[in-house]
DNA sequence: TGACTTTTTATACGAACGTTCAGATAGTTT
DNA sequence: AAACTATCTGAACGTTCGTATAAAAAGTCA
């Protein structure tokens, strides 16, 4: 099930091999990564990841450096695939003739749901550790330089369809657009517990929905 | 400036005196609620706690408990008030002859923004740590109890504007709703980095765009 | 094969953790 | 004043934490 991942090795030989502890370094990275999305960085030890890639409490310092370091580089490494698939989007996005604002929100909104939908788990995991870090003033100024760079390419292919809009209020509606997305997979639990029917399974199924709310706030914030 | 808190002290003498410990019990739930606010329960030590309300250590245990024990108690201790100022909110709305979508969300958000952008730090800190929950379905059983029946008075009223709305997408867009609200008390910073100009100081700044962009998107999203 | 590098094991260290408690202190009641 | 209860102090307990490291094992290259 677990499909191949798009993370490039860190060191590849120049003969095409991977360097030998490299499966063992994606293994530490991969636990890591699921205990940091479950708990959060205080409350995972080392010892836990160790247990959770099955290997011993040494190899996870060798692989990943210090606690804060490893958290760092599982931070760091699926960003930019996730930024070529929104910049993809939108590419895809400008050759058309006519956009409108609800391409747009759905064009950077579908990556996210999507990873977050996948088979993979550790897709999964990474859209998770991301809802928990947004709410976290502390990882702003990391995640900044990280997604800001497309959030703005986004806020100005907006900006294009109206030019008149205050920059202030479609950046804080782009704020909450993200905001919005990022609850979605964060928790589906509430909306089980607030209306009586069971919620969709993935957050793909609330791509509509999300799609409707963020277009139509958007659009009614800015005029 | 630390205005009188309105929580009712735990067990005040049958002649109205206080107990002896209770200011510093007060002193050790607020300094608790500051701390797990600012970096979240597991990232505090209970001597952290105990220097920030200028006890000793065993103070904290004398006073909170288990460390779990004063997490929830600190979880509890404002939220009456809240559902109070909201159940009060909708109370005064339904005294109007015609009531819209909009003033329905005001109702709903306005109370956390002000709370959140009141003088008093504490009330501050208590709005931010329930910025901190929301994104953790572990805390979602306890918060549940607590929050979602005022949550379902609210659905109640707005779905009497929209009778023929699905209750499903009713319920997903007041999740909508709250997660943009509390993504406003959460974090000031990212408004700043995305517009060029400095973003309003408190939450209550973001009242109306906040209103318009639920609004907007929740008319949009159940239609 | 033997020298060399990379990786893994097993263990240890000091620091900090949550919790507990006997005894000191202070306030209240009799 | 004496007995009593509530509160606070100071220190200790056993555990777990992150990190470091010497030595063993595995793999690579001459």
């Amino acid at each position: 099930m677990t499909q191949p991942s798009d993370i490039p090795s860190k060191s590849p030989k120049p003969d095409g091999r991977v360097a030998r502890g490299e499966i063992t370094r994606a293994r530490v990275l991969d636990a890591a990564e699921r205990c940091f999305a479950a708990t959060g960085f205080d409350a995972v030890s080392i010892r836990q990841i160790a247990a959770e890639s099955g290997v011993t409490l040494g190899v996870v310092g060798f692989h990943g450096g210090s606690k804060e370091e490893l958290f760092r580089t599982v931070l760091a490494r699926r960003t930019e695939t996730l930024n070529r698939l929104r910049r993809e989007s939108l590419a895809q996005l400008r050759a058309n003739e006519s956009v409108t604002l609800e391409d747009l929100i759905d064009a950077y909104i579908t990556p996210y749901l999507d990873i977050a939908s996948r088979g993979d788990p550790q897709w999964r995991a990474y859209a998770q550790l991301i809802a928990r870090l947004v709410s976290d003033d502390r990882y702003y100024p990391e995640m900044k330089d990280r997604y800001d760079p497309v959030a703005l390419e986004y806020l100005a292919a907006i900006a294009e369809l109206y030019p008149k809009a205050d920059p202030q209020l479609m950046a804080t509606a782009l704020v909450l657009t993200v905001a919005s997305m990022i609850s979605i997979v964060a928790s589906n639990l509430r909306i089980d517990g607030l209306s009586g029917k069971p919620a969709p399974r993935t957050p793909l199924g609330y791509r509509k929905v999300l799609v409707d709310f963020c277009a139509g706030g958007f659009r009614r914030a800015i005029e």
